[in-house]
DNA sequence: GGGCTTTACG
DNA sequence: CGTA
DNA sequence: GCCC
């Protein structure tokens, strides 16, 4: 088993701080996002409601930069004026041509980001519609014609496309088609890799995996600024229902399908009579709001922790690297992944059975211990029982002991899988 | 007109 | 057939 | 749907 090197993690400076009028800033709050580095365009926002969203934003915990630098990963103007936001980044961007561009976005992510009080993802209506050429125009000449050939950054230029083109690949999933879903697909990662934004359709010549279809798809949607077939898709009652459906956990497009034939087009459709559906299914059905929550890189980070704890009990040298979207940077995710090594090969063999024991005697032992608060009032560590009103402890000489002192059945180890 | 990643597992 |  |  190869060993992944751990990902570093970047140390995002704090960024200039307005220090020079002198009056004393409110003291941010920690910065919570990494890859996430704002600069508020002073443009049609003027001074003073620039300075209010800039506090209110780092009182969150985003970064926010007074200047404009290469490390500003999203630029929020006010208005969705076209012109000036590509005349404003061809001037800060200079000569640099080649350099990663950073998002040009509305207020409206920034306002949702600061309701939420986490960085949103960026969808396309939040990009600012760039439909006029001018020279920050990038000339794509010709992109490699696989994937693994581009460099395609998480966040990119082309969103509004790329979310029209990925509709139309998931439709074709739905209708069997696999052909046209890769080809859409392919499409729209195109897009992904290109330095800037597409401006005209012309620009789309000479670009692998653009033929007539995804061409007019991009050509609506720069004269339109919607796709009447895009939106046709998204309206139809057999997209929204194969959507629902595929979603759960347990149902794929084929089983999606049949039930779709067979009429039924709601969750409680499904429920509603003791439908045939197996376990893997049932479970997803129950679970379907929790399973669609998302896990933020945060919590991610404090999920590694635990594993990392677990493993080393088990299998110390063993190095546990998150891999997945949040190792291509993604702030949020449906799971988290995790790549387990030892650098001695064998030694990680069997290692996962062990870890999911400890874990879950980890629950065990949680609920103990909250049961003992709760129920009892009393506080159990590794030492035994104490009651703190009552000043008396209970020294722990076994196991046993302090079942029999919670009032507790016993409950061998073997047993504690919870 | 054929191909569109791959392999293991429940 | 579904998940990873 | 796009490429060979």
């Amino acid at each position: 088993m190869a060993l992944v090197p751990p990902k570093k993690r970047r140390g995002p400076g704090r960024g200039e701080e307005a220090g020079a009028g002198g009056a004393a800033a409110p003291s941010p709050a920690p910065l919570r996002f990494p890859g996430v580095t704002i600069y508020l365009a002073e443009r049609h926002m003027g001074r003073s409601r620039r300075a209010f969203l800039t506090g209110l934003a780092r009182a969150k915990g985003f970064r926010v930069d007074q200047t404009y630098s290469p490390e500003v990963t999203h630029v929020v103007m006010e208005g969705n004026t076209a012109v000036e936001s590509s005349g404003w980044l061809d001037r800060v961007l200079g000569d640099s041509g080649s350099l990663e561009r950073p998002l040009m976005l509305n207020i409206s992510w920034f306002t949702e980001s600061m309701a939420q009080g986490k960085p949103v993802p960026v969808e396309g209506r939040h990009c600012l519609r760039v439909p006029l050429p001018t020279r920050s125009q990038v000339d794509p000449g010709s992109l490699p014609a696989y994937a693994c050939q581009r460099h395609t950054p998480l966040n990119h230029h082309n969103l509004c496309f790329t979310e029209a083109l990925e509709t139309l690949a998931e439709a074709a999933g739905f209708e069997g088609s696999q052909g046209r879903l890769i080809s859409f697909r392919r499409a729209a990662s195109v897009l992904r890799a290109l330095p800037g934004p597409i401006t005209n359709v012309s620009q789309l010549r000479g670009l692998p995996c653009f033929g007539d279809h995804s061409s007019r798809i991009v050509q609506e949607l720069l004269e339109h600024g919607i796709s009447s077939e895009v939106e046709r898709v998204k309206q139809s009652e057999r997209y929204q229902t194969m959507k629902l459906f595929t979603q759960i956990f347990g149902v794929g497009v084929k089983t999606a399908d049949k039930w779709y034939r067979e009429g039924l087009r709601t969750l409680e459709d499904l429920q509603g009579q003791t439908r045939k559906l197996n376990r893997q299914q049932e479970a997803g059905i129950r679970h379907f709001e929790d399973l669609s929550s998302s896990v933020w890189r945060h919590e991610a980070d404090a999920i590694q922790r635990v594993v990392e704890e677990a493993v080393w009990q088990v299998l110390p040298g063993a190095s546990v690297t998150l891999t997945g979207g949040f190792r291509r940077g993604k702030l949020q995710g449906h799971d988290v992944d995790f790549l387990i090594t030892h650098p001695v090969e064998g030694q990680e063999a069997g290692l996962i059975p062990k870890v999911m024991g400890l874990l879950e005697s980890q629950h065990f032992e949680r609920e103990l211990r909250r049961f003992s608060r709760a129920e009892k009032q009393m506080l159990l560590n590794s030492h035994g029982l104490y009651h703190p009103e009552k000043k008396e402890s209970l020294p722990a000489a076994s196991e046993e002991d302090i079942f029999t002192h919670l009032g507790l059945e016993y409950i061998a180890p073997e047993q504690r899988n919870a």
